[in-house]
RNA sequence: GGGGGUGUAGCUCAGUUGGUUAGAGCGCCGGCCUGUCACGCCGGAGGUCGCGGGUUCGAGCCCCGUCACUCCCGCCA
């Protein structure tokens, strides 16, 4: 009999009745009645009730045994006794009677249960992740991310792609979030840095004359955290493609990642063709450029409406001529209790309040406008914003003014706000998009110049004639975004592979070619000797997974997160060096006063 | 770096207008219990009310400061 199990936990049936067996796992919960006791018996496969009763001569030892003890239990299978069998479990029909018992690990009083499904603080689940990593939600969504990889493996595969490793110490990279550096020992005073991505590696990879390179690539940032961004290290699926176009690219990754979600969806639909949207109209209709597009509303510009109108804050404002008035519709809304929590709402967001009107039904069933601005502005305006938005009796619609790339990010979390409050959401369902023509330049009003405002390396639609004659901020670039239910899931573009463009398009974010020869000089030399044009896009695992969990936390798909801190208070990251490890390193310290 | 929210038992939380010895459920420990599967019943232990100061006859509650956690903004090519 092999040492610690015939079966697993998970294993047993009726036709294994009469079987002497031997089982061993965790005591997940204990039942103890006097005369019988019983003992649910788990590992990661399931779990087998355990039943001892005077008779047996584990009887002594089974009443001593505690929550999470590891045990190993010899025995007979045995039917339960009718009436008792439990339906909900796999091994629900059978149990194993006890005859000995041998403990392999005691365990303390656990600062977490094990057993239910009550919520426990962070920082209590992080110190104890293995026995938050046992619960039965953690044990799955680690199980479900693994098989989620896998399936995105054998897709790319299946696609042609295949599967490369990059260095993880690398060179500090110019552009983009602050990097984790890693002293050198044998170069005094120099570092190597943790990829942010291995963008410029899979340029090369390309450029080396391999054709379908894909990845799932650590990636490490030195950013502060947020909820959907996981401290220091992530995952992406990163790939890239030669002699392709932005048509080449979409063909090859809406397969891939329509698959992985209807696989994992657990039956929710999943979007067929997806909508390409272009930056310009996404910003424009929802707000953002990572638009949830389960939420039904569309904002638009009401502006002429407004303009020479009696509501005279808005009226004013329409005549500088960027300024606009944009229209978020509230069908169902149309109460003041609605409008007056919307409106405190933005208060509480630090804006000055949000306009809006009502439509009342009035006799013949026609809609009649209701509300400050409605009173202001008349009858027949009131009337024709109605029409344009497609409203009428019983619905709202409110108003945002000024400049809109002041205003965007707020009117699209209204959009959300107004889309939830009214239920207007279906949230059992996947909604993916491509969010296209990205800007290739932004304007910095911190230091009056242009900006990258994507990816330095993507190239800008129209070539290098685009970057020689046209306004840079009118440059629009090969650039895209992959958005499901609001979050940004996957970016990518295709590159700019003419060093006479890549100059071109530094020079004008203000670096001369010598600037672009010292901080890319792998991919400026590559560039020199035969780049095929070449494209691709990362996605991010973390967040795919996430959404496929059904979770809004990337610390419930992540086996061993840091805290928001970016400390991993289980394995004590990050920590103090030695003084001759900092003596072999040439480094000392020079620590804040405090 | 800036702003909001929250800190009461191991955990989730209640705690009246400022008023006696700060409570409940879960968990833990002990006892009873032969068919439970969120077992049940009885008993018990467990508290610097985040910390420091102030107001008051009296502070878990009010005021000031501070720390921790958390969400957001900045940041994230």
């Amino acid at each position: 009999m092999h040492r610690y199990r015939t079966h697993t936990c998970g294993a047993l049936r009726s036709a294994d009745v009469g079987e002497t067996v031997r089982l061993s796992g965790w005591c997940h919960r204990i039942r103890d009645h006097g005369g019988v006791l019983f003992i649910d018996l788990r590992d990661h496969y399931g779990l087998t009730q355990v039943v001892v009763d005077p008779d047996s001569p584990a009887f002594k030892l089974a009443e001593t045994v505690r929550s999470e003890w590891v045990i190993r239990v010899d025995g007979n299978v045995r039917n339960r006794p009718a009436g008792t069998e439990n339906p909900d479990l796999p091994t629900g029909a059978v149990e194993l009677y006890g005859r000995e018992i041998e403990v392999l690990g005691p365990a303390g009083e656990l600062p977490l249960p094990v057993f239910g499904d009550q919520e426990y603080p962070e920082e209590t689940r992080l110190r104890y992740r293995f026995l938050d990593l046992r619960r039965e939600k953690l044990h799955k969504n680690i199980m479900t991310r693994g098989a989620i990889i896998d399936a995105m493996r054998a897709k790319m595969k299946a696609q042609g792609f295949f599967e490369f490793q990059t260095p993880i110490l690398t060179a500090s990279s110019p552009e983009g979030a602050r990097d984790f550096l890693v002293p050198s020992r044998l170069h005094p005073g120099k570092f190597y840095a943790l990829p942010q991505a291995p963008q410029q590696y899979k340029q090369l990879i390309m450029m080396s004359g391999f054709d379908r390179y894909f990845q799932i690539a650590p990636c490490f940032r030195d950013e502060d955290p947020r909820a959907d961004r996981l401290p220091g290290e992530f995952y992406q699926l990163d790939l890239e493609m030669s002699f392709v176009e932005q048509e080449d690219v979409f063909a090859a990754v809406e397969p891939v990642i329509t698959g992985v979600f209807e696989q994992f969806a657990d039956g929710k639909p999943v979007s067929k063709n997806w909508p390409r949207i272009p930056y310009a109209v996404s910003m424009q209709k929802y707000g953002t450029d990572k638009p949830d597009l389960r939420n039904p509303l569309e904002m638009q510009d009401v502006s002429e409406h407004f303009r020479g109108s009696g509501f005279k804050v808005f009226a004013r404002m329409l005549e500088d001529p960027k300024n606009r008035v944009w229209a978020i519709p509230g069908p169902t809304g149309g109460s003041r209790a609605f409008c007056d929590r919307m409106n405190a709402w933005a208060q509480g967001e630090g804006q000055p309040g949000l306009g809006y009107i009502m439509w009342r039904e009035v006799e013949g069933g026609s809609a009649e406008g209701a509300g400050p601005i409605a009173n202001n502005i008349g009858a027949e305006r009131t009337d024709a914003i109605r029409a344009q938005l497609g409203l009428g009796a019983g619905d709202a619609a409110f108003f945002v003014a000024g400049d809109p790339e002041k205003f965007v990010k707020f009117a699209g979390s209204a959009r959300t706000r107004v889309g939830e409050e009214l239920k207007l959401v279906d949230h059992d369902r996947f909604e993916l998009a491509w969010i296209v023509d990205f800007p290739f330049y932004e304007w910095n009003e911190d230091e009056k110049k242009v900006d990258f405002s994507h990816n330095p390396f993507s190239m800008p639609q129209g070539g290098l004639d685009a970057l020689n004659g046209q306004d840079p901020l009118t440059i629009k670039a090969f650039q895209y975004d992959i958005a499901c239910n609001g979050y940004e899931i996957a970016s990518g573009g295709i590159r700019n592979h003419r060093p006479e463009a890549m100059v071109k398009a530094f020079e004008l974010a203000g670096y001369d070619e010598q600037t672009v020869i010292e901080r890319f000089g792998g991919m400026y030399r590559a560039f020199q000797y035969g780049a095929p044009p070449h494209g691709g896009m990362a996605a991010g695992v973390d967040r795919i997974v996430m959404l496929l969990c059904g979770t809004t936390n990337l610390r419930e798909i992540s086996i061993f997160p840091m805290n928001q801190q970016a400390q991993d208070i289980l394995m004590g990251a990050p920590s103090e060096a030695t003084p001759r490890q900092l003596r072999e390193l040439h480094i000392r310290t020079n620590l804040p006063a405090k």
